[in-house]
DNA sequence: GCTTTCGATGGTAGCGCTACCATATCTACC
DNA sequence: GGTAGATATGGTAGCGCTACCATCGAAAGC
């Protein structure tokens, strides 16, 4: 029998042209036509390999190996309907917290058969809906998006997408599809409070490209001070220029220029905590007694710096880690259970506010 | 004459059943009848705009966002045989100097057509050569990797790759088609010897994952050190483990207890000579009078730092920008002249080296 | 006035793959 | 022994687009 279909082959074999247009790489006709068998065939050793006889996987899998075949993306999405492509938008790529997500995303991705689409929305919404618009024109297999605050195109788009959608880095009522993060609200209160607790009183918010992230935080430091009784609009220094260290620096001058007995500040990410550092530093202001400092996201260098620096600590990597994990999970089938994952934070207490 | 093609295009509509498989997006198709035109013409006038009269393209423009359509990537690539993707193995995703190549190629590319394919190489030949195959299957318009010592089969693979291809970081005398970056050892070499030049005599080289880049930056120090009389094997200290501001710290208290009259660094990169600093600080050791530190790549932080730190100033940003645009080049015909691009480097002079 | 050339437009035939259905073989069951 | 059902394999017909070539009318050349 499987004389027969050899046969068959060499005779189909000899009459095939090479085309115009292909570069000459071996295709799947032509893994059949070597293995003796159908088109198909080989079709679905590839992708449900359990479905086709053993003795034929074999034989498919030599030809594959010596042709050196590698199925066309392109032709396998357009007869699919779906491309094996996971779409991910984030805000920035330079920016530490999100470079950690896609690193997250790529190790959880780097084995299987999915390819990625990395977008970066520069935190615009215009610029995500478009993105978002040409991204979908791939017909992706997921979609991760960072931030819940999508304008409400973007929110149409995602729940029209037809694909599993992950929204990240936090967590809201109301998800498109799943959700995994971590309050940030809970952040900056917990950290403000941390601050109160030490005894500082007059602890100020230093703010950064003020993103809705970034204002939670900063009503999570309003509500823990107000709730002491220590709220001053004063207190709040903020700007929508993109963070960085040396903002850091300006943003604290200006901070205690304007209220002199300040005593500590909550610092909306570590590149402002660490310019803050600096400053004090230079200006020979002690920290922490007569400045406290805590900063947000607990990058590698916070426990290094002298003194080392209180922050919270968030789960980055394992944010973007998971976010895969439920789009593989509802892609197989097993649909989660949990639509929304708060993985949490904690607040790292070191020298900077020990009082 | 228009109105007769407007009946036809009727007629054809009549029949036409939505297909099973598609989801129903609009197709060219639909925009060709909407429009009144063949479909052909409605792919001319959105690649090749020049070539369809003005009167056409404006009523295909007016389908066309009528319809929402929107080209499939996937069924052009398999019919041109080329997709518009330009394809971009980095070796890290979260070091921030790739980290600001990749977003200097995301925002050269972001107007275009272009869509990016990232690898992550994870510092590996063999992964190297894996996506290189991977993504070759793509058939991608240009191909972006970083640096220059590719393995033999990657090399091969570039080199038959029938596109465009930079190499980037570095150059050097044999590119596989272009090159964009700048001498490491020259910048290993200047920054070894500002040191010699600012007094300092025992002058240590601390590196961390030594990648063929860092191997450069330590043979120009090297090469300083030697022609100044003052090299020791004892003052390099390196780790094949990942850079990191913690590992800096490691590294100098390594160095220091290997040879205690050390009385200068130069570090691999900012991260290690942040953590340097941060020591110096720790152990009360005064900088730049006790200590020198040159750090490489001159992050925004540096010159934040207390006190500043002298650093190599690279065109990161610049190296991915100047790749696409060579690359655009070429595929728009005009090729480069310039197929070797030196970007050069700054040496930084600050406090942490003023003696 | 007639042929030649050229620019604008359209039709046909794939690109390489998979969904869908058909067919063939084998097993289980009455 | 015959039929239903499961299992394994194959054929056909697209997926949505563009390369290639054909066609057609108008301008240009004689």
């Amino acid at each position: 029998m499987r004389r027969i279909r050899a046969r068959r082959t060499q005779e189909a074999n000899v009459t095939r042209p090479r085309t115009r247009r292909g570069g000459g790489r071996p295709t799947i006709a032509d893994v059949a036509r070597r293995a003796g068998v159908g088109a198909i065939t080989v079709s679905r050793a590839l992708r449900e390999p359990e479905r086709v006889s053993a003795d034929l996987r074999r034989q498919i899998q030599l030809a594959v190996d010596e042709l050196g075949y590698m199925p066309d993306p392109n032709a396998r999405a357009l007869a699919s309907a779906r491309a094996e492509v996971f779409s991910v938008l984030v805000p920035s790529l330079t920016n530490n917290v999100f470079a950690e997500v896609v690193r997250g995303i790529y190790d959880s991705l780097s084995d299987g058969p999915f390819r990625i689409q990395l977008g970066n929305t520069h935190y615009s919404g215009m610029e995500e809906e478009r993105l978002l618009q040409l991204f979908l024109s791939q017909r992706p297999a997921a979609l991760i998006v960072s931030g819940i605050d999508q304008t409400g195109t973007a929110r149409h788009l995602l729940e029209t997408a037809g694909c599993p959608v992950v929204q990240i880095m936090e967590t809201g009522p109301d998800p498109v599809d799943m959700m995994v993060g971590f309050s940030h609200f809970d952040g900056g209160r917990m950290a403000t409070q941390h601050m109160i607790d030490a005894g500082y009183s007059r602890i100020g918010f230093l703010g950064a490209r003020m993103d809705p992230r970034s204002q939670r935080r900063l009503a999570g430091y309003r509500a823990a001070v107000e709730a002491a009784g220590l709220f001053d609009p004063r207190l709040v220094t903020t700007t929508p220029t993109p963070s960085s260290v040396s903002l850091g620096r300006e943003l604290f001058r200006e901070a205690l220029a304007k209220v002199p007995t300040l005593d500590a500040v909550f610092c909306n990410n570590d590149d402002i905590a660490l310019g803050v550092l600096f400053e004090c530093h230079r200006a020979s202001i002690e920290v922490p007694r007569r400045i406290g400092i805590t900063g947000f996201n607990d990058l590698d260098m916070m426990h290094v710096a002298f003194p080392s620096v209180t922050s919270v600590r968030t789960p980055r990597y394992e944010i973007g880690r998971r976010a895969v994990a439920m789009a593989l999970a509802e892609l197989s089938g097993d649909r989660p259970q949990e639509r929304v994952v708060d993985l949490g934070f904690e607040l790292i207490r070191r020298e900077s506010t020990a009082r």
